[in-house]
DNA sequence: TGACTATATTCTCATATAGGAATATGATCG
DNA sequence: CGATCATATTCCTATATGAGAATATAGTCA
């Protein structure tokens, strides 16, 4: 099978950095129009206006046209999925307790951290 | 420009399913071999290693020897940056008083919630 | 309707995978 | 060393973008 599609959920969405800058550009909560974020961005039109596609169909933006300008505003709620998933591994690295617990075990258990891969 | 690199950084790699799949599977801090994993995704052996190699690059996990067997751990720290990320959001959602300021507001400047696109 | 503004979409190209199949690599044992 | 087990890597293919350029759409106003 072929490459799975970027563009069919939350996670995927995120995945580009570009689209994670465009998030944190409306974290506010304010609505803005495109050409805002073309010049945030210093990326082109088409660029943007694809990026807020993607994000508009995973549902993490909604638009609001003003005359012949489409103002953008962020859903946050649509993260929560990836929130509650990453959420289930906090524990790891947020208590002491755990932590100090985890580097003893680990210099039990193991013994090499592989970095391979041709990259 | 082409398509990023999907491989590069955290939140590439837990844009994949079947990642996300072996990262739940390796969530319980045990060294698990190739092979279980296999057996669990019922996906190739080649596929599971190829996804295993993507964790590995980014650090999600990391790997022992243990005669001709590889077993692979879960490094949970390096979800971190996804969890801080996505964290700034949660706000939006968990809390009551935000949920109903937000509504209210919503409903003031809102008209329409776009979800275009082909597809 | 025609001109102008702001976006979205289409075209095209270069590149990056996910997978499966086949093969290479490494470790262990006799 | 040769056989076997467990994985990693290479090859090859179908597909999915990300980006820029050009074009199509939509809204507004005269």
């Amino acid at each position: 099978m072929a490459r799975a599609r970027t563009t069919s959920d939350v996670f995927n969405a995120i995945a580009e950095p570009r689209r994670r800058e465009i998030i944190e550009f409306l974290a506010d909560g304010e609505s803005r129009a495109v050409g805002e974020l073309v010049d945030r961005l210093s990326a082109s039109q088409s660029a943007v206006s694809k990026h807020l596609g993607v994000l508009r169909k995973v549902g993490i933006v909604s638009v609001t046209t003003s005359g012949p300008m489409h103002l953008y505003r962020l859903e946050p709620k649509q993260l929560k999925p990836v929130h509650d998933w990453v959420k289930r591994y906090e524990q790891f690295w947020s208590h002491q307790i755990d932590r100090i617990k985890e580097r003893a075990e680990r210099k039990a258990h193991t013994r090499s951290t592989t970095q391979s891969k041709k990259e």
